[in-house]
RNA sequence: GCCGGGGUGGCGGAAUCGGCAGACGCAGCGGACUUAAAAUCCGCUGAACCGUAAGGUUCGUACGGGUUCAAGUCCCGUCUCCGGCACCA
């Protein structure tokens, strides 16, 4: 009898034993490095959901394994984050108390799952061993000058009285209290991943990744091309307005300028007169939340500033206005207002009784009727309106205007991206310390690598101040330091690194998870990566993956790795759903895994788990999809250990099961097709029950082999079971004979006029001509043949005839 | 609004090179075994219509067109669901 509790036990007791997982980083295989995105351990534990990405992880690893590779797939610990920091606030649990318990539970979870992992590389982003190395990496990024200090407005929970990460910002509320986040004007550690734009776009074409993912990346960095253009301001002749266009082709269209009411010119530039005004508009904007500001509303609101911009071409002067449709981040937070050919810009023009000129047009004929109101065209065409460029395309116009401008010194040709620079730091404590010390003398010294950690001192408190600072800088023995250059006294850097930071590199540690002197080596890093196969969800298309690509094209750049993508191949499974609704914990829809495998065994989850559909896919949870792989798993087992002694011998009808079921299998893995994988097993199991004669031990060789990637304790089991003492996984993956897969006889159906009329048999190898002479000899076909002309034949060997036939 | 991906039996899903739609599983129905049940095993199972029956015909992959000997698959249009972005100049 089956019985998959025991069963499971007793090869996990003897895997731990024999260290059957360790990687053999001698054993002369090529490598295959599978890793999971790991886990934020937090206090809720895994769900059946969660399982989903490990099992197909750790199938992948093992069918990887069986194909003769070395494999690397091990497993830790993202253990920096809020949750524990909150906990600790709420409940007085140090994080490090909370997060050690809650990596022991989660580690309990997943040694269950069965999976592969080599346990002695387990990482912990939050232990000084390992994020140490962070700090050095800040470290060596500010000795580049790629991580820098810039005042700039942070998100800012008034009630928490705490900066918040960007990704703690749910539809523009605290994600602790619900209280409408604004915004705060602090000086901020960044990481410069804007000079790295282009490399993290145009090397995107180089992975194989699923699109998707790589569309949201790009879009992400949304390179723009177009052109930098200066205006100077009438009576400010030492200032100038500058702006960004994509479509310089439609200057002559500019009627109007709009700064963003953040720009540091509107002071400046407003005459008395209009000083209040624009005051209170500026005022009302930074008030208003980024929700407000960018989503709901695109009701266009402005003030008029005063002042006048010159036309750098025509020299026509220019009304400039503030709105708060023009933001601050990108370009340079001012633009030329081209009301025909821009959405915006239309509207806005519109609201205002602002001036519209048509200069771009489809045809190259003016359109607009003399005092009439132009039509929006947003589309490229033929300029108009627009002095010596006037019948030009939109393209070539681009390019002249450009000259022009150059020829003139008021432009140029440039590139603008959407993504901006990496905001590395956060005031709270569960976090790595920003390795930098103040001086009075020296300035922002980084601390040297060798003094390395920076440790994260234990406090009484985790409150944050409520000035916006770290609960570090409460901390006396913490802040007061000497300065590393000259020895002078100096202050700690309070501030903690972002979440995202230990997990942009910890792949990279795996390889050589205890080295001491430095991150890892060198050699092992080049040996191992990049990552084979990257499996996790979908939710960290950008950040995660973006940084850590991010920091491997630095690290790269300081000459420690010699590649410069971490993560070659990247698999997102789908979530899991019960009742249609995600499956979560604060949701209460959560199953939890120790009661199936108290039911039904580990085997049968790990199945079910890529049974339930295809991996990518999101799916619904079904008990009842559980129970019928569960009882396949029995079903297989009885009829194993049934056939054990039947010592048959080989003969065609198995031979044919065989290789087919092996093609079939193995091309469903190859192409991820994991539930489709499982009905290949259930099929040829299917098909040997209908086998009425004994069994060979091939089949049973097989069947042991195939099944231990998917159900690796039964697959132990099985083999075991044929009298091998080693493990399964010594195994190889079985091949297969091309000349087993084609029958001899074959049923193939025949069509008139597209319509099935009747079947046939033929033998595999037979020419167009019988076939379609077999065919019109077909009784059954008499009725639709009778007294018509046959007109064409088609032929698709082992599959139709289809006659063409008319009266 | 823009970009992308989907809509196949009662259900989850197969079929991705244009070639027999519905593999496999679930649910359901009928049967075997059993004193009985559980478990297990066997058979049937897209819809409508014709036929006492064996069997047959027609329809059928969101909807409407098209290409083709042949379309779930390719093309055009429509509806709808999901995901991403969302005043990015």
């Amino acid at each position: 009898m089956y019985n998959p509790q025991a069963l499971e036990k007793k090869w996990r007791t003897r895997w731990v034993e024999e260290s059957t997982h360790r990687v053999q980083e001698d054993s002369g295989k090529p490598k295959y490095y599978a890793l999971d995105m790991f886990p934020y351990p937090s206090g809720s534990g895994l769900h059946v959901g969660h399982w989903r990405g490990y099992t197909i992880s750790d199938v992948w690893s093992r069918y990887k394994k069986l194909q003769g590779y070395e494999v690397l797939h091990p497993m830790g610990w993202d253990a920096f984050g809020l949750p524990a920091e909150n906990a600790a606030i709420k409940l007085g649990i140090h994080p490090a108390v909370s997060t050690a318990s809650n990596i022991a539970n989660f580690k309990r979870q997943l040694e269950q799952i069965g999976s592969v992992y080599d346990w002695s590389r387990e990482l912990n982003t939050s232990s000084p061993e390992f994020y140490q190395w962070t700090q050095f990496f800040f470290v060596k990024m500010f000795e580049r000058g790629l991580a820098y200090r810039k005042k700039m407005p942070i998100n800012w929970c008034p009630s928490c009285k705490t900066g918040l990460a960007n990704e703690e910002v749910v539809e523009g509320r605290c994600e602790r209290c619900g209280t409408e986040v604004t915004k705060k004007e602090m000086t901020q550690w960044m990481l410069k991943i804007t000079a790295y734009a282009d490399r993290l776009l145009y090397d995107l074409d180089k992975l194989d990744w699923p699109d998707k993912v790589k569309r949201m990346q790009a879009a992400w960095i949304g390179r723009s091309e177009g052109a930098r253009i200066r205006f100077s301001i009438q009576n400010y002749e030492d200032e100038s307005i500058e702006v960004f266009t994509t479509r310089p082709d439609t200057l002559y269209g500019a009627t109007y300028m709009v700064l963003a009411p953040e720009h540091p010119l509107v002071q400046h530039i407003t005459p008395a007169n209009r000083r209040s005004d624009v005051d209170t508009y500026v005022r009302e904007t930074l008030k208003k939340s980024a929700i407000a500001r960018q989503v709901v509303d695109k009701t266009k609101t402005g003030v008029f500033t005063g002042a006048y911009a010159i036309h750098p071409l025509t020299g026509h002067l220019l009304p400039i206005w503030i709105a708060d449709y023009v933001l601050m981040e990108y370009g340079t937070g001012a633009i030329m207002a081209v009301p025909a050919h821009d959405l915006r810009d239309y509207e806005f023009a519109q609201t205002f009784g602002l001036q519209i000129v048509e200069v771009i047009s489809p045809t190259g004929e003016i359109l607009t009727a003399p005092g009439a109101t132009p039509n929006l065209f947003t589309e490229a065409g033929k300029l108009v309106n627009s002095g010596a460029f006037d019948g030009l395309d939109s393209q070539q116009g681009q390019k002249a205007i450009v000259e022009e401008l150059v020829r003139h010194g008021m432009g140029e040709a440039t590139v603008t991206y959407r993504m901006r620079d990496w905001v590395f730091a956060r005031q709270r404590y569960w976090g790595e310390p920003i390795p930098i010390v103040y001086c009075d003398v020296c300035g922002a010294v980084s601390v040297p690598v060798e003094q390395l950690p920076v440790s994260l001192p234990a406090v009484e408190r985790y409150e944050p101040t409520g000035t916006g600072e770290s609960p570090l800088a409460a901390i006396a023995e913490f802040v007061n330091t000497r300065c590393p250059k000259c020895g002078g006294p100096a202050k700690r850097e309070t501030d903690t690194m972002p979440q995202w930071a230990g997990s942009s590199w910890y792949f990279l540690r795996y390889p050589d998870p205890h080295n001491s002197q430095q991150p890892f080596s060198k050699e092992s890093a080049n040996k191992w990566l990049p990552v084979d196969m990257y499996i996790g969800g979908v939710e960290h298309a950008v950040l995660h993956l973006l940084y850590a690509r991010f920091f491997t094209k630095v690290i790269h750049d300081l000459d420690l790795i010699d590649f410069d993508e971490p993560f070659q191949r990247l698999f997102n499974q789908g979530m899991l759903t019960l009742q249609g609704v995600k499956m979560s914990k604060s949701k209460g829809n959560v199953v939890n895994p120790d009661d199936i495998i108290a039911k039904h065994g580990v085997d049968a989850l790990r199945m079910y788990e890529l049974f339930v559909g295809p991996p990518e896919d999101d799916a619904e949870w079904n008990t009842n999809g559980l129970e019928g792989v569960s009882r396949f798993l029995a079903r297989m087992y009885r009829f194993f250990i049934s056939h054990l002694g039947d010592n048959a011998s080989s003969r065609p009808e198995l031979e044919r099961l065989r290789h087919r079921f092996v093609a079939n299998l193995t091309e469903r893995l190859t192409s991820f097709r994991l539930n489709t994988a499982v009905s290949s097993f259930m099929e040829y199991l299917n098909a040997l029950q209908d086998v009425t004669a004994g069994i060979d031990e091939a089949t049973l060789t097989t069947l042991a082999i195939t099944i231990s990637p998917f159900a690796p304790h039964m697959g132990e089991e099985l083999w075991a079971q044929l009298g091998h003492e080693t493990s399964v996984f010594t195994a190889t993956w079985p091949t297969y004979e091309e000349r087993w897969l084609a029958d001899e006889e074959m049923e193939i159906a025949i069509q008139v006029n597209g319509r099935i009329r009747a079947r046939l048999t033929v033998a595999a190898d037979i020419s167009e001509d019988s076939a379609v002479a077999a065919a019109q000899a077909h009784a059954e076909l008499a009725p639709w043949l009778n007294g018509k002309t046959l007109v064409k034949s088609v032929y698709v060997p082992g599959r139709l005839i289809n006659l063409v036939v008319k009266d």
